[in-house]
DNA sequence: GTTGATATCTTGGTCAGACCAATGTTATAT
DNA sequence: ATATAACATTGGTCTGACCAAGATATCAAC
């Protein structure tokens, strides 16, 4: 057997906990004092580990204030996308499909795997998505909704369909909060929107992966059909 | 201006005495205890920085031995995605889950969407396939068994599943390998897989969507079988 | 003299505790 | 209420110590 280099395995318990979302980019680490007695292990290992990821910009320091976890896992997916879904309106189309295939089949992995801390989590984003909706603060609306469905990606424990689910709602989170705006404007089609949420959220609980996939499936499919009509009509007044 | 770290004044030091040929490739530095009073540093600041280079590559460290210069100059690790996969094996499993899900969803937008043009590209795929597996050139069997893929992703005409999918062949690449090498020895897994391989070309072929999704997804399940039979066993050898 | 075991030294790996400097936070004075 | 000063927190750096793996010298046995 050989060296199993104490800065390494630190190195991996940190970025494991970033994988499993524990955490989230823009999040702070704890001070190295207390994490170094967490790990247990000494100050000068701990940052050894952190200078290693902050080599490979996973990390981020700053003097006094503390060590902050980079966006990076989620933008090498996104960061080109960008500038593409400005330039290329047809993208969209094939984001939102893309969207629809993603959160079907992340539904139906978290009514397969969802812990029962993972399913209070859900349970907790429909009710505060419930509250949300019976305001009048959009931005709450559409943060909210959009939290919905990130824990969900979560609850799935495939840390791919995580990340990508991340990148992809801060891709779409523009086109979705206007499509929320219009949408928000016909009471029924914000009672849909809550029933297909709460239908969702349902299918996790009593982990029925098919319905769960199904009716994740019809939610994006309906949400999908709304955009694809703005879109359209946005790209008619334009040119 | 800002906090200019000593470790990282260190690394570039170190790095600067190698690119101007001070330090050559498998060159052993001087003990951490020279090295640091040699830049006026104490030797967790140097620490720090030797780790930063081991970090990407550029030097490599032996407990009682020393720490030495590696060849390999180039490879600034664009993606960190790759260090994760190399770090943490369980998220091999997670990258299948969603390849599965990716590959299914992409023949049937593919057999549903494909031109003429399209079904003529994987046809040739196909036959390349066919003539590779009757080869024994690894190399040319893995290549084409992604190209086909490759292809399939991108008759789905959803640019996100062209490139996604491009990504994460990209990323398996190695693994995908190994594990052809094995099925190899096997003449029935062979022919299983090219029988898989024709499935998913016909349903294409005759634009039949859900055989197209069911085919693929069943070919894609049969790879990732063996990878994970084969990533475990490689998991208890290490252990 | 060669060989092989052993003692010793060197080197990276880890730890504990200290002090400095930048930053945040809170209390205070205006 | 706002600006300022005092304080607490946090990352940055240093020192000196001890451990364990690898390298080297020593010396007995053949």
């Amino acid at each position: 057997m050989i060296a199993p280099r104490l800065a390494d395995v630190v190195a991996r318990e940190i970025e494991r906990r970033m994988l499993e979302g524990g955490l989230k980019p823009g999040d702070r680490l704890p001070s190295e004092r207390e994490l170094s007695a967490q790990l247990g292990v000494s100050r000068a290992s701990l940052r050894e580990a952190i200078q290693k990821l902050v080599a490979r910009g996973l990390l981020e320091s700053r003097q006094g204030g503390g060590t902050f976890v980079t966006d990076r896992l989620d933008t090498s997916f996104a960061n080109p996308w960008e500038e593409i879904l400005r330039d290329h309106p047809a993208v969209h189309d094939d984001l939102l499909e893309f969207r629809h295939m993603l959160e079907a089949r992340a539904a139906e992995c978290a009514a397969r795997r969802a812990t029962a801390a993972d399913r209070e989590r859900v349970r907790l984003r429909l009710a505060q998505l419930e509250e949300a909706f019976a305001g009048s603060d959009l931005d709450a609306q559409v943060d909210t909704d959009l939290a919905f469905h990130q824990t969900i990606a979560e609850a799935s424990h495939n840390v791919i369909v995580g990340h990508l689910t991340a990148s992809l709602l801060r891709l779409l989170r523009d086109n979705l909060r206007r499509n929320l705006s219009e949408l928000m404007q016909v009471p029924a089609a914000k009672e849909n929107l809550l029933d297909q949420h709460r239908a969702v959220w349902r299918a996790i609980e009593q982990g029925d992966a098919e319905q769960a996939r199904d009716v994740a499936a019809d939610h994006i499919g309906f949400v999908r059909q709304n955009l694809s009509r703005m879109l359209r009509s946005d790209a008619r007044h334009k040119s």
